[in-house]
RNA sequence: GCCCUCAUCGUCUAGAGGCCUAGGACGCCGCCCUUUCAAGGCGGAGAUCAGGGGUUCGAAUCCCCUUGAGGGCGCCA
């Protein structure tokens, strides 16, 4: 690859950070790791309207949880780090940055003042809809005389300031996902760069920092494929080399449309909440519209950054598959120590209003015992709910159907007998007595195991038999069997 | 309406003219392990490579058309 790669990641901030922006920022945080380049973040907050300082802070801590550590930009603390700053567009504005290069183009005559309202602008998007011609600015403030201008000034109106569009030819470039791609000049239009208020617009903006920030590769959402023309033609009015495009296919939501607050969570930090470790949305990030050539799922610390490459990139959308995250979540899971998980699902315990002082045991055993089980973290709770309190709650379903069998009564009384008397109260002597009173009493181990399951946790599934108990202590065990004992429904 | 893009199992994908009677992963089904649920192991179903034309000795792979889906046409980004 060539020397000096700068990407950028340019998110604005208009809420949290989306899965889709998430996708974006982390390929070309992998680009930059790939290829030893900058990766550079950059607020685009020019929309005044809804760019938020509580959004920029939403970014950043997901960012933060992800791992995706930017090497220049706007940072948390409210610094610039790099020397292409400031980073931050509405600081850029303030400098007058974009400002300069508009007046520049405007003199060369490469864009012009345009005193269209929106109200009129919107009037002439509708009939020319009416009229079945496509709803582009027709350029009807190219070449405004001076009293003509006077005029509107007079009037109290605004203008903007819009890039004159070439009217033929074609614009093309070589996107390095899709290969060449081109569009017809005549079809382009004469987007406004700056607004009204002064302030810049996207298609201005990002062209401008780009530059000035040496970034190297745009790369970014498909959507924005048909900005890219438009783009590209500033870059030349303007004399600039042209960066090198690479554009994301999308994510869809289960139904094929783009993925939206309707498909459910979208948001980094939803995910967060859910229980979902960062390093398994990473990965399935990646594998959203990227793979190896020998499609590899699971990728260790590292890997994603060494393996990575714009040539793995999928053209075609891709649809996200919650059911595949969670699965991958389970795997990063299992990969965790005790303590690690102990102190993940600990929050999740807290919040559920779990008397964390009531098991007898450390807690991080408690919860390493159910280690497999777990697909995402807010699962804890109710899987660990009976270590926590005095009376489980008891599964009617479980109650009816273990309970009901004509051995339950005696196994249930016999083995609360049993368990008291038990000096050693460990799993493997637990264990043994258990075995031992099911051959006494020509019993099956299960016609034993159930019932002592259900009582003893309220749920006919959870974890190893003895270990539970023996996490449970001898008196809380030997209890629950014996309340049980009263909901056997048959009573020899 | 116009422009652009895309098209392999339900889903994510491998595949860059013969290695493909299309491979992997999730999910699904079955078996094994097992006190339960999981996890794990093994096996299975599942794609005539959207459809139709070409090119070629040979096409999932190249070309064209059709269809379908997505994106854009904002003083949003």
């Amino acid at each position: 690859m060539e020397k000096n790669i700068r990407v950028r990641f340019a998110p604005s901030p208009t809420g949290h950070l989306h899965i889709g922006g998430a996708r974006t920022a982390l390929f070309n945080y992998l680009f930059a790791k790939k290829y030893s380049g900058t990766f550079v973040l950059r607020i685009e907050d020019t929309d005044e309207l809804r760019s938020s300082q509580e959004s920029v802070k939403w970014i950043f801590d997901s960012m933060a949880w992800l791992g995706l550590n930017w090497d220049e930009g706007a940072m948390p603390d409210g610094t610039q780090k790099g020397n292409f700053g400031p980073y931050v567009q509405s600081v850029r504005e303030s400098q007058g940055i974009y400002k300069q290069y508009a007046d520049k183009l405007v003199k060369e005559g490469k864009a012009y003042y345009c005193y269209c309202t929106a109200q009129e602008l919107d009037e002439m998007r509708k009939k020319a809809a009416l009229e079945k011609r496509p709803p582009k600015y027709e350029g009807r403030c190219r070449n405004l005389t001076a009293e003509e201008k006077e005029k509107f000034e007079k009037e109290g109106r605004k203008p903007v300031i819009r890039f004159r569009m070439p009217d033929d030819g074609t614009t093309s470039w070589n996107d390095l996902i899709h290969k060449e791609l081109s569009f017809e000049n005549k079809l382009l239009y004469d987007f406004i760069m700056v607004k009204a208020s002064g302030y810049p617009t996207y298609n201005f903006a990002c062209v401008i920092d780009d530059y000035l920030m040496k970034i190297s590769h745009v790369i970014r959402g498909d959507d924005h494929i048909s900005n890219t023309p438009l783009q590209i033609n500033l870059y030349k009015a303007l004399g600039w080399e042209i960066p090198q495009f690479a554009h994301l296919s999308m994510i869809l939501g289960p139904d094929g449309s783009r993925l939206s607050k309707r498909h459910g969570a979208t948001s980094v930090q939803e995910y967060k909440k859910e229980g979902f470790l960062p390093e398994t949305i990473k990965n399935y990030l990646a594998l959203l519209g990227w793979s190896t050539q020998d499609s590899q799922q699971i990728f260790e610390k590292g890997e994603l950054e060494e393996k990575f490459s714009l040539e793995g990139c999928q053209k075609n959308p891709a649809t996200f598959d919650p059911v595949k995250l969670k699965w991958m979540n389970g795997e990063y899971l299992r990969k965790l120590d005790k303590k690690t998980l102990s102190d993940l699902v600990l929050p999740y315990l807290k919040e559920a209003g779990f008397d964390l002082s009531y098991p007898k045991v450390p807690l991080e055993e408690l919860i390493y015992l159910e280690y497999e089980k777990y697909k995402v973290l807010s699962e804890a709770p109710s899987l660990l709910s009976f270590f926590f309190k005095e009376n489980p709650d008891m599964d009617a379903e479980a109650v009816q159907s273990v309970f009901s069998k004509p051995s339950a009564y005696k196994v249930l009384s016999g083995i609360a007998e049993v368990y008291s008397s038990l000096p050693n109260f460990e799993e493997k002597s637990i264990e043994e007595a258990t075995r031992k009173f099911a051959k006494d009493n020509s019993l099956k181990n299960g016609e034993v195991f159930h019932p002592v399951r259900v009582a003893v946790s309220g749920k006919a599934q959870g974890p190893t038999l003895f270990k539970m108990i023996e996490y449970l202590g001898k008196d809380c065990a030997v209890n629950r069997i014996k309340a049980a004992v009263s909901l056997c429904s048959v009573n020899k």
